[in-house]
DNA sequence: TATGAAATAAGGGGGCT
DNA sequence: AGCCCCCTTATTTCATA
C-alpha cells in the first residue's frame, strides 16, 4: 500500500467490516459509533477509526438528511437530456452547469443524448426558465421528461 | 443577565427556522444539535424538538451516508425506462419492483414511457439479468440508458 | 477517563381563539 | 381568560476522543 493520500481512491476493494459499516451508514447516516460497534462486533474506537478512513479515502463522501422535496417547496422534478448544438466543440457541459442550483445530478450517458440532468424546481414556469438557462449556459438542445410521482427514491443499495 | 441569544425573537420566523435546519441537515446529515443551535440561534433542545417534529411530519425522511458507488463495487449505473406490454392492465409496476434491491429509485413520468428506474449493478452481465427480471416481474418493455460517468450527484438543493 | 453531546423533565412567556 | 405551542434551563445518561 503506497497510496497515502492526495486524491480519491477509485478502485479500492472495501473489505467485509468496512462494507458492513458503509451498509449501516447508508441505511442510517446518524447511527452512533457505539451502535455501529455493537452491530459489527468492533470497539467504538475501532469503528471510529474505520469510518474516518472511509471518509478520507472518499468511500464515504458525506452525510445528508433525506428530505421530502415537496415539503420544502420543490414540487416539480424532471430529467433533462441534453445534446450539444455543436458536437465538435470541447465538452465542458458539466462545468458550465455546475453552479445551477436546481441541478441535483449530472450523468454522462451512452445514447442519443450526452448528459442526463436531474432537476428540481417549484413550478412549471421555473422549469421553463431553467431550461432556457441550461440551453444558453451549456449550448445544448434539451429533451425534458417530467416526473409525475415518485413511488420510491434514495433507497440504500444492498452491497 | 439572561441573554437569550443574538437573533430577534419573531414568531413569524418559525417557518424560516425549520427551513434553515433542513438546509443544514441536507448539507451535513451528522451535524450535532449543538452546532445546529449555534447556527440558528436556538438552544440545543429547541433544535432537537424541531428536528423530531420535522421527522415525524415526514419532512425529514431519514439520513444517509453518501457513498461512492464504485468504491463499493457498484460500478454500473443505468436508467431504465419501462412501458407495460399491456397498457390496459392495472398499473402495479412500482409494487412489483419494490423488492428488487438494484433499483434505487422509481419515478412515474410523463412521456413515451411510464416509469424511469435508476439502477446500480456491478457488471454488464448483472444489468442483463436485472433487465430480464424487471421485464418478467413487471410485464414491461425496457429502454436502457447506461451512465458512463457522473460529474455530480446528490447535490443538496438550494431551498 | 475526561469532555462534550443527546435525551428527558420541569418551568415560563407569547399569541390565538 | 384559558389554551397551546414553543423556547429555555437543568439534570442525567451516554457517546466521543
Amino acid at each position: 500500500m503506497t497510496e497515502t493520500g492526495g486524491g480519491p481512491v477509485r478502485s479500492s476493494a472495501v473489505e467485509e467490516l468496512d462494507r458492513q459499516i458503509v451498509d449501516l451508514l447508508m441505511a442510517d447516516g446518524r447511527m452512533s459509533y457505539t451502535d455501529l460497534g455493537k452491530a459489527t462486533g468492533l470497539s467504538t474506537s475501532a469503528v471510529h477509526q474505520r469510518v474516518r478512513r472511509l471518509e478520507q479515502r472518499g468511500v464515504i463522501r458525506g452525510y445528508a438528511a433525506i428530505v421530502d422535496a415537496e415539503a420544502v417547496g420543490l414540487s416539480l422534478t424532471a430529467f433533462i437530456s441534453v445534446k450539444p448544438f455543436d458536437p465538435s466543440a470541447p465538452d465542458d457541459i458539466p462545468e458550465r452547469l455546475a453552479d445551477v442550483p436546481e441541478i441535483e445530478a449530472c450523468h454522462s450517458v451512452a445514447g442519443d443524448e450526452n448528459y442526463i440532468l436531474k432537476v428540481r424546481v417549484s413550478t412549471p414556469i421555473e422549469l421553463e426558465h431553467l431550461l432556457a438557462r441550461v440551453r444558453t449556459l451549456a449550448g445544448v438542445s434539451t429533451r425534458t421528461t417530467v416526473v409525475l410521482s415518485t413511488p420510491y427514491e434514495s433507497r440504500p443499495p444492498r452491497i
